[in-house]
DNA sequence: CGGGGAGTTGAACGCAATCAAATTTAGTGG
DNA sequence: CCACTAAATTTGATTGCGTTCAACTCCCCG
């Protein structure tokens, strides 16, 4: 991990999903006591457990944030790109320990803020807290919506669901991963060689076009079918 | 759902994760302006997608939140029992409505607050929007779990995970469903078919003992391993 | 007593994981 | 920029866990 110089520029803080909201002399004060680290392909950021001292907004490049099993298996519990910000939760936790592992999927920077600094500044404004309330219950739902796809819906389901939540995000009806397959699979709890199969088999009822990581929607309708129990292609010779 | 007189005591609110933290003058209008709320065996609270103009507390009974897929089937999201809260989230989300179905397991009751009324009262404190945002940040963490849990283990392992969990919570090694297996089984993500064969093979096993919905842990250190995927029974003659 | 839900048990099926191997792609160092 | 190596992706074959379907028992409560 490098850290770069010492503070970043106020006018980046300003995209920042909580941050972009401080008042005038926070923003300042947090820009000035802010890092930026870059990390290499694979580099990790933080281990769970670790004591967080800092909140995260990415810039550029990916990251994962995974649990590890006992046995060594590894699950994503989700996928950073830029623009995105983490870490936010354990500010205000009993114990402020990262309750993840972060590691980077691609070389990437990031913007880093001192928590201790920022919890004083939350303090002090209900506003901020407001903000901050909204993207914790936000995250929540989100989880939850996780946890109901996880339990009731099939590995072809999954995928189908995340390839129109994926195209509803870009606004039209191309995909692009912006990681590899496998990391995909992996936060969709499917096995790669799953994964690979259920694409190609959407690809041949012509529901996708498939180039790499780039995919095209031929048929929202179908998917949405899928996705709701409806599976109506696949058996045929 | 029957709605018994207007207001409740404050010290009732004492209890109250969150609003027990209320400065006196709050929680007085808080109390005065909650609602008792008693729920029949199956009787549905509120619906997903519903405005959510209360926030409950449990004080006796046991309720279900859960979601439900398009093919009907439902997926219990979280159990809830005496002393626990929910559905403060909702204060904070852009759209404020509840994100879950919530329905009562047996005869319950329960505390209703006044989310406008409480969401003012949060604009000018920054002590309760901490101790929420505690609140919110441990609920994801813990959903964090289930995801984990539901993507890294086998039927079998969480099983044993429940348990050990449960243990935990009553502090000895006696564990008291509260809710039938059937609640349990979905809860986990298991049919109760599988939750049932699961039980036993562990009874059989010298592991648990089982008397209806009462169990006894007999070897902790046996569960823990099963948790851990170190596995070494059920595989004999 | 009778009805219904809860729980258990048995049998068969099917989805997705796993194992194995070939092929393509991406990353790295010279 | 090329060559080399590692990683990613795909395809095929096989296995097994957990679901599903079905039948039966138990027990609580009316």
């Amino acid at each position: 991990m490098k850290e770069l110089e010492n503070g970043v520029a106020v006018t980046e803080l300003q995209s920042h999903p909580v941050l972009g909201h401080l008042p005038p002399e926070l923003a300042q004060r947090t820009a000035r006591r802010a890092r930026r680290v870059s990390l290499k392909r694979g580099e990790p950021l933080f281990q769970r457990g670790e004591p967080a001292r800092w909140i995260y907004m990415c810039t550029t490049g990916n990251l994962k944030l995974y649990r590890i099993a006992d046995d060594g298996a590894e699950k994503i519990v989700n996928l950073i790109g830029p623009g995105r910000s983490f870490a936010e939760a354990t500010m205000f936790m009993p114990k402020r320990v990262y309750p993840v592992h972060c590691a980077a999927l691609q070389a990437s920077t990031l913007i880093a803020c001192d928590a201790d600094d920022l919890v004083s500044s939350f303090r002090g404004s209900p506003e901020l807290c407001f903000s901050m309330l909204g993207i914790l219950s936000r995250r929540l739902h989100e989880k939850i919506g996780q946890i109901e796809a996880l339990s009731l819906q099939n590995a072809k389901m999954r995928v189908a669901a995340y390839l129109l939540q994926q195209a509803e995000r870009s606004g039209n009806d191309r995909i692009e991963l912006s990681v590899s397959k496998k990391y995909v699979a992996n936060f969709l709890s499917v096995q790669p060689e799953t994964f690979s199969r259920i694409i190609t088999q959407l690809q041949e009822a012509g529901i996708v076009s498939i180039a790499g990581r780039s995919f095209g929607l031929l048929d929202r309708d179908r998917l949405t079918g899928i996705v709701q129990g409806i599976d109506t292609d696949s058996d045929r010779a």
